[in-house]
DNA sequence: CGTCACATTGAACCTCTTCAAGCGCCGTGG
DNA sequence: CCACGGCGCTTGAAGAGGTTCAATGTGACG
């Protein structure tokens, strides 16, 4: 799979600060975006208030790939980040075959998110941690940049269920905790197990 | 957008029996599908035996748009279907500029089942048989063609639960069910309503 | 008329949510 | 420098919603 190489220095990265917004649900999606450094949330907000996060994002991932004209949540900065923008517009360095190879990834991600939400707490928990082990540099050690309530958003559980899993797994030594954004995988050979659960 | 309509004749619709695979889980992604009369639907079975069914596809829908070269999930016509297969080969009638518009579709309706997931049962059912009436012809008359157990591993419940709810859904006179396959919406203006909760 | 597959209904159980309180860290101000 | 207050994480107890297990109902087909 193409990994963007041909088009990812297109343009200088933007910074954006914790909780900056980088584009509004709603807003035309004329560009997409590349993360250099930081981390990246994606959200609708329900009416009813209620918050419902699509994704995370990690260096050297892309994200805004939304179907129509118009972004369809709304992207966030978790921590300070640093991002490369790109038009989207066809006859520029983003070629349609690239945006299909993209948009592409980008299905395949939301369909295995989908398959995480059809399980129970504990299992959303350790998926939930060992993707991001996968995507991280370090497979036995998970940062988690994003708070309790951006990650019980997206596992669809209140931060009360994401907190007491994530207790049960500590003492189930299954994890440990260095603080509550830095855990410790006891057994990172789990992930290939459980990326076999299909 | 394209309704495909410059590439649907390019074939003549082959016949599928009730049951029939139309393609499998892990073969090569070579073709992509749109169904002329009948409903197909596309699942993954976990190891555990347990299914799940990702999608739902009736006439004049495009399906097996799988991100990769294989494909994600297998295929399966729920009655007897008419339906045109066509090579997604590049240099073909297909065009990539039409697989992305496809691809980005499919995406699209992938996201509203993934939020359909995070609802309560009774407005999993009540969305499900809103999303139906309005790809039917009939906005107030619903033909539902699978079985219980192909709705409850789509809105990932039981068989119980589904049918608990659509009876107790009657009780309150929100549908009536003519046969346990035709469902009579008492209020079709719900879908609007439905479809403005993001 | 009997059988089989599927749908429906009931009751007990389990998981996750809800409501409520406690804890730890950090920045602010006296 | 330390007390205070706010924010986020953790923990506990009660309650609701769905699942599980089990039985009953119903229509199609031989």
């Amino acid at each position: 799979m193409s990994n963007g190489g041909s088009f990812d220095q297109s343009c200088a990265p933007t910074l954006f600060a914790r909780h900056d917004e980088i584009y509004r649900e709603g807003k035309p999606a004329e560009f997409i975006y590349k993360i250099e450094s930081g981390c990246v949330r994606t959200h609708n907000t329900l009416n009813g208030g209620r918050r419902q996060i699509d994704a995370f994002y990690f260096p050297g991932e892309f994200f805004g790939l939304d179907a129509h004209a118009v972004h369809g949540s709304s992207a966030v900065a978790v921590i300070p980040s640093a991002i490369r923008i790109m038009s989207r517009a066809a006859g520029d360095v983003v070629t349609t075959q690239h945006l299909l190879t993209l948009t592409a990834g980008e299905m395949q991600r939301i369909k295995k998110h989908n398959q995480l939400l059809r399980k129970r707490a504990e299992e959303r928990v350790v998926g939930f941690l060992l993707d991001l082990a996968q995507r991280g540099r370090n497979q036995s050690e998970v940062d988690l940049p994003m708070a309790r309530r951006d990650i019980a958003d997206y596992l669809d559980l209140t931060i009360e269920t994401v907190s007491r899993t994530l207790s049960r797994l500590e003492r189930a030594s299954a994890i440990s905790l260095a603080t509550p954004w830095r855990v410790i995988l006891r057994d990172p050979s789990a992930i290939d197990w459980f990326n076999s659960q299909t």
